[in-house]
DNA sequence: CAGGATCCAAAAGGATACTG
DNA sequence: CAGTATCCTTTTGGATCCTG
């Protein structure tokens, strides 16, 4: 029988709708380098705190979102995280909510579809 | 100076990225009817508890994603809910969702793009 | 620098029962 | 029928401090 949980959107909204993951994204999808570093991203999102980021990270290595390489022969280490194509993907969606959100006036003025500093997409 | 909170993507996922608010707004668009029933909506969601299904109804006539008739010359009183265009709007974004969904595969085999019987879209 | 560990507060959701 | 009320569990997130 059906289930719910079997459901491809319910997934989908299951494995991004929560707080903080598709703003990552973005910001991980800022500026013109591939990787970023921990902190880069963690002030890029100025209200994060590490924890979180960390948890979110990690979720989203594991759904293959974000691909994390380790440097650890040095000291400080040194990581970076960066898109995987699955998580490039994932900016259609954002897009299309950045649309809509546009249209029904939701954010704010100078946030357009295509200029905007904050959101680049 | 900006913030987050101005954000159209981070106020339109607030919006929608609630758990149940994106499948009621499917559930709402299945079938010819324009109006649906609230224990209409409840068993096609068969998890969902009238608590929840009650509290999300209520955000999104808030939101205007929905819209409420009432009848209460009746007893039982008769409530329907049917999308705004606001809300029949923001299924582009639930399609991109599953678009995406479907192409790393994680939903059913069954749900087709422009088949499955459970999502219609 | 890149987190992990702790502790705590708040929010969200589930179960169940009840009512105009 | 269309919810509300209550209670309780789980999930999240924030704050703060710590460390290899």
């Amino acid at each position: 029988m059906y289930t719910m949980k079997e459901c491809t959107v319910y997934k989908t909204i299951d494995m991004i709708g929560k707080k903080w993951t598709l703003l990552i994204l973005l910001e991980l999808y800022k500026g013109q380098e591939k990787y970023k570093r921990f902190n880069e991203i963690k002030n890029g999102l100025q209200d994060i705190t590490p924890k979180v980021l960390s948890g979110r990270l990690k979720e989203m290595e594991k759904i293959e979102l974000v691909q994390k390489n380790v440097d650890s022969s040095f000291v400080p280490i040194k990581s970076e995280y960066a898109l995987t194509k699955k998580g490039e993907e994932l900016l259609c969606v954002v897009q299309e909510m950045k649309r809509w959100g546009l249209k029904w006036k939701m954010g704010n003025k100078e946030c357009g579809l295509t200029t905007c500093k904050e959101c680049v997409l």
